[in-house]
DNA sequence: CTTAATGATTCTTA
DNA sequence: TAAGAATCATTAAG
């Protein structure tokens, strides 16, 4: 074992032979001659011959006199034509994709790291809604499941790298015997490995990214993985909707009030109000029963009290909307009142009603309370012509016989 | 399995 | 830029 005192030796600037001394010089000039005509003829001999002759060598005097020559020639000149390239400048893209998993949860710590992340994706997917914790578990799962193959894979390529290192390191080390071999060269060689090993890495990496952001996708993609609102939610949105029916427009804090008290989030108040009003226009008739049910509702809860001056037509838009957008807009409560002879459809009583009321046929466009948003305050003060139930309905049609599909 | 309902998205429009 | 309209994709009901 004694290769890494070569190596040592080799390192070492002052590990030079002291110079032969000139005066008895003349045979180990010679000598050196010889050695080096040796080696250099090594190449035209046959292998058998070579190894010989090598034996014959490693066995000379002067060998580890040479050698020691030979190291120190090599290293600095390597040295001089390595150093430039060292230094590798960390690949961005490697990082990016190291800084994506970590976000994901898929490198990092152990377990914090991964539920973050799930978290996090709970937050993204905008959903405040209690009844979506069974996606995410199962996003977690699945996030667990790659987290897992990466780690395993990670973990072979490492053990991969390491074992091949110090094969080399090994061979290196072999070959130390017969051929200087610098420190530096080793490093090198190391390096060089471990490029390789991390550019496999950067493969598995990559395809860790892509399948998370599939997974994400998948999950987060809320037009796959649709739920439907709460009962109750739909109800609050409902009951909005019908008791606003004149205007079914709510302004942003009305949005958000909205969304507070159904658990959802804004956007997905607008994207309800937005099916809503092109799915009743579309068929109003379809809708009529809901508007009934509704309305009688909110004409319930008005009769057991709402708050001051909501049934007042001329009330102007007070600044309002801190409490709710509940029932004072009751320019529509009597929309649909069910007729007593079990015909549902009172559009002649609407139209009156609203006639009654001095008003377009949509009542009055202000109701109490409301901040419309500037669009719908039309010439005509309604959201839609074909949207009132008294010019949309056939009076020989009844809701059942509706036949104008919605082409859904 | 078929179909209606429904939440979301994507264009178009004014 | 928000609403309308068409469409997509999923869920739920039959």
């Amino acid at each position: 074992m004694d290769e890494p005192g070569r190596l040592l030796q080799a390192r070492g600037a002052g590990g030079l032979p002291p110079p032969p001394p000139s005066e008895p010089g003349e045979p180990r000039k010679r000598d050196l001659g010889e050695i080096l005509q040796q080696i250099m003829a090594i190449t035209d001999q046959s292998l058998d011959e070579a190894q010989a002759k090598k034996h014959a060598l490693n066995c000379h005097r002067m060998k580890p006199a040479l050698f020691t020559v030979l190291c120190e020639i090599k290293e600095k000149t390597g040295l001089s034509i390595r150093s430039s390239q060292e230094e590798e400048p960390v690949d961005p893209q490697l990082m990016r994709l190291d800084n994506m998993l970590l976000a994901e949860g898929v490198a990092g710590p152990e377990k914090g790291g991964g539920s973050a992340a799930a978290a996090a994706a709970a937050a993204a997917s905008g959903g405040v809604s209690p009844d979506n914790s069974i996606e995410h578990s199962d996003y977690r799962n699945k996030l667990a499941q790659i987290r897992q193959i990466y780690h395993a894979e990670l973990e072979k390529y490492e053990q991969a790298c390491n074992e091949f290192t110090t094969h080399v390191m090994n061979l290196l080390r072999e070959q130390s015997r017969t051929r200087p071999v610098a420190p530096k060269e080793i490093e090198r060689m190391v390096g060089i490995i471990h490029r390789k090993f991390s550019s496999i890495q950067m493969q598995l990496k990559q395809s860790t990214c892509e399948a998370v952001m599939i997974l994400r996708s998948r999950f987060l993609d809320a037009r796959r993985k649709r739920r439907n609102f709460s009962k109750q939610a739909t109800e609050v949105l409902n009951e909005y909707f019908y008791s606003h029916l004149s205007n079914p427009y709510p302004s942003e804090e009305a949005k958000e009030e909205l969304a507070k008290k159904c658990g959802i989030t804004i956007s997905q108040v607008s994207n309800w109000f937005g099916n809503k009003r092109i799915r009743y226009k579309k068929n109003i008739g379809k809708f009529q029963e809901e508007a009934n049910i509704y309305a009688v509702k909110t004409a319930v809860s008005v009769t057991h009290g709402t708050p001051s001056g909501g049934t007042s037509p001329t009330t102007p838009s007070s600044a309002g909307s801190g409490g709710s957008f509940n029932l004072s807009g009751s320019g529509d409560v009597f929309l649909g009142l069910p007729g007593l002879n079990g015909d549902t459809y009172p559009p002649a009583q609407v139209e009156s009603l609203r006639h009654s009321m001095g008003q377009g046929p949509y009542g009055e466009g202000l109701a109490a309370g409301q901040l419309y948003s500037p669009r719908d305050m039309r010439a005509n003060g309604g959201w839609q012509e074909a949207a009132t139930p008294s010019s949309a309905m056939s009076p020989t049609e009844g809701p059942g016989s509706v036949h104008s599909d919605t082409s859904n």
